[in-house]
DNA sequence: AAGGCCATGTAAGTAGTTACATGATTGA
DNA sequence: TCAATCATGTAACTACTTACATGGCCTT
């Protein structure tokens, strides 16, 4: 149950409306956490009930913009959270979950896969370093920026991890097999 | 739409009952992909109803207990999910959410998570790393076992990094503030 | 007045989780 | 015969996804 935690974060930040929620989550929340507008829409009117936010009285030039902020209870609830017991969620991966019957079926088709994940990754890891440069440039950072950088260093590592699995599994998919004995009779292709 | 693989993929391994199944899933599918007996018993109803498994003929004496394998479909289905193309799932963590939050209402509770969290993954890694003297402790690896040996590289290797990561930021958690607070420090602007 | 974007939603469906139900077999 | 365990399920709920609906505002 993060998602409200999510948004109570970014509301205390600074306070805003579902749409511009929603693109704050694209720009940079969903790289740990990601939400569609309906998913924020559904749980800002749950966050209102619940009285943890509340909707800002708006100048009626906004259209049918609303802009929320966050409570004294709301701050109090993230506060908690924060300390609470929660275990982390296993492993979920269909990449994995896919070499494992390509072992049993043949890898046809896996290796391009692989490099095309490898390239989306690559792609995701540029962008964390950019944010990097731009956000933590400079020493000597206060305790909230430390803890932000944190979360940006998880992100970085996490992502040359696996680009580096990544090579280094491709390397095996397109190994020669030694022998014969290749149940899936899937065809050796030479290194070029 | 990963669930029917995975089991299409045990089931290849070996035909098997669905609580055979909740039993392989929870030694070792589940380390990547993890999953309740009442999730298999649907699935494999769902299965059988597109004809990629079937119920094997049992010996009445076996009481209610229902075997299945995999049929042809099946293999078929399964042989060209693997070359499928299907993005990979950003990342989902509660953790560095809680981490970001703290950033904004401070950090209380967290470094016991954080320890707590980093023994979990620790008694994951001895588990991998058990498995792995089990299972490839010998040279030259067939064609099968090299992929099946990535796969739980993969999870040392995700574990190992987790650890690492805890550790700094336990680290960066429990740092005594510099100098209380630093008035002429230029606050970085937190990534929005 | 028409098209585009801003802004907030509803509806329907899938996947996964949690709690409970039911019958068969086995051993004390 | 009673309890435990094997074995298969149903029901209800939550989280997330995908597709579509509605209306206001702004520019041309």
């Amino acid at each position: 149950m993060s998602l409200p935690h999510a948004i109570l974060t970014a509301l205390l930040e600074k306070p805003s409306s579902g749409l511009e929620l929603t693109r704050r989550f694209d720009k940079s929340i969903r790289y740990f956490w990601s939400a569609t507008h309906q998913q924020i829409y559904r749980e800002l009117g749950r966050l209102e009930q619940s009285g943890l936010i509340r909707e800002l009285p708006q100048p009626p030039s906004q259209g049918q913009r609303k802009e929320y902020e966050v409570l004294p209870a709301g701050r109090a609830e993230l506060t908690d959270w924060v300390g609470r017991r929660e275990d982390p969620k296993p492993l979920r991966d269909a990449l994995l979950l896919r070499l494992r019957a390509a072992a049993l079926v043949g890898s046809q088709g896996l290796a391009a896969e692989f490099e095309r994940h490898r390239a989306l990754h690559q792609q995701t890891l540029n962008t964390y370093l950019a944010i990097e440069q731009r956000d933590f440039g400079r020493r000597k950072e206060a305790e909230a920026d430390r803890l932000q950088h944190m979360v940006l260093r998880a992100g970085i590592s996490l992502e040359s991890h696996w680009i580096d699995w990544l090579d280094e599994a491709a390397a095996e998919l397109t190994r020669p097999p030694a022998a014969a004995a290749d149940p899936a009779g899937q065809a050796p292709v030479p290194p070029s």
